[in-house]
RNA sequence: GAGCCCGUAGCUCAGGUGGUUAGAGCGCCAGGUUGUGGCCCUGGAGGCCGUGGGUUCAAGUCCCAUCGGGCUCCCCA
């Protein structure tokens, strides 16, 4: 294959025609599943200021020391937004959104960028769909915000997932439990990975995240957070087993569960599935009570999760699962000759009108390319237009599926076409 | 940031030890039916064999470089 002169870019692709159709079936699953919780969709734009990213995400983090797509132009800082928690959380302080009374309860679905090397099941741009709950502070908002998670998944078709809970703590518990993992892993600090020991000083807990085969003895030495969480934030975490348990969803503790987004307090959770090979996390999330206020907003507890909509993608296909369907034209209109041409212009016109799906030959082809083409686009009858069909005012109306063929008058076609 | 695999028609792929005009299936276009699809038959279009350099009388085939793609680790959705 000779080179092409234009191409997308590494890790962004194209979705063609023969794969819209799917999308269209998920983002109709996620805006139904939406409106039963009833959730308010929101959209933020792709590009925001890089200082809310780095602030919301942190500085710290993996996405942004490493993943980052940014660019100045005069003296503003654009980023290509990698999530979306930051920017809507910034869209509920720009715009009083609390101001509009009771609990916030936002979705959203739209395209992230992240500068990574692709492989499966990970591209630069990717789609994320998420909701975020503001201004509730009640495990019943964690509950809410896995069930809508799940229920997604279900919905698509995908059920064997698991899901790993865990809870990382208050700000209170989890400064007590830092210097725990400090002293605990402190003696063993030259054993660890590279990445750990940097991890130690400015955020340890990430540690018990590390797959490095080097630190896994130590990561075992460590305790688990969930016995040092303070009573509040203890019986926080029980409730909302509780309420998972009441609606029937079955979870994994997980200790070591600890997302990449510092901004996470108390609940996280992750959502993996054995379909999808080594990138196998669906959807992850968590409760960020503090960030509302860091970012300058008015102290707002929170709690929210992002699913990767290729992933789920991926997994229906690999579960065989067939979403969406490909659209064919309810009527094809051959034509021969210029007069026919006329008057299918104005018989796509009035079919339209009354909601007919209806198409035609662009390229005065002949009338078996043009029968051909309609088998092929599955029109379900196709409508033949000559001299003859003209001068006596009756159309051949040929049924595609059982090849039965009429004459009839344009009233009468409009009749059996709309009916 | 590190590692592994792969680049031949639109797509999926053949092209032993280098040897004349590079092939198949599917798809596309046309004809067989001068106004009728699916099946069948016939024909056609479509390839600087990713790109550049080297070895050789001769390179799709061997060597080097480069670009592109896929996958894995790390991390994440």
């Amino acid at each position: 294959m000779a080179e092409l002169k234009y191409r997308t870019h590494h890790g962004m692709v194209d979705l063609l025609p023969e794969e819209t159709p799917k999308w269209r079936a998920l983002e109709e699953i996620i805006h139904n599943t939406a409106r039963l919780y009833h959730f308010e969709e929101i959209r933020t734009p792709i590009m925001e200021q890089t200082e809310l990213i780095v602030r919301g995400i942190g500085a710290l983090s993996d996405i942004v020391t490493k993943e980052i797509f940014a660019f100045e132009k005069g003296d503003d800082h654009y980023i290509l937004r990698p999530e979306c928690t930051a920017p809507v959380v910034r869209s509920f302080i720009e715009h009083h959104l609390d101001q509009r009374g009771g609990t916030q309860k936002l979705y959203y679905i739209g395209p992230m960028f992240r500068a990574e090397r692709p492989q499966k099941g990970r591209q630069r741009q990717f789609h994320q769909f998420g909701l975020e709950l503001l201004g509730s502070d009640s495990p019943l908002a964690d509950a809410e915000t896995i069930r809508f998670m799940i229920d997604v998944v279900n919905r698509i078709g995908v059920r064997n997932t698991t899901l790993k809970l865990n809870s990382v703590g208050d700000p209170e518990s989890r400064a007590r439990y830092k210097e725990i993992l400090q002293e605990t892993l402190k003696p063993h600090l030259s054993k660890l990975s590279e990445l750990s020991q940097v991890r130690f000083e400015k955020n340890p807990m990430r540690i018990l995240d590390s797959k490095e085969e080097e630190d896994q003895p130590f990561i075992e030495m460590c305790p688990s957070i969930l016995d040092y969480l303070n009573d509040e934030t203890a019986a926080h975490f029980e409730q909302v087993k509780g309420y998972l348990d009441a609606s029937g969803i079955a979870y994994e503790i997980t200790p070591r569960l600890v997302r990449g987004m510092d901004y996470y307090t108390r609940t996280a959770f992750e959502l993996t599935s054995p379909d999808l090979g080594s990138q196998d996390a669906l959807a992850g999330g968590g409760r960020y009570d503090l960030l509302v206020e860091e970012l300058g907003g008015p102290a707002t507890p929170a709690v929210g999760f992002a699913a990767g909509m290729e992933r789920l993608l991926l997994a229906a296909e690999e579960l065989g699962i067939n979403l969406g369907e490909t659209p064919t034209p309810h009527v094809y209109i051959v034509t021969r000759g210029e007069a026919a041409v006329q008057w299918a212009s104005k018989a796509l016109s009035e079919l339209r009108k009354k909601n007919v799906s209806v198409t035609t030959d662009y390229q005065a082809r002949s009338i078996k390319a043009q029968m051909k083409e309609a088998n092929r686009v599955q029109a379900t009858y196709a409508i033949i237009v000559g001299d003859s069909e003209l001068e006596e005012g009756l159309f051949t109306l040929r049924n595609m599926h059982d090849s039965s063929e009429s004459k009839v008058s344009l009233e009468e076609i409009f009749k059996r076409l709309t009916n």
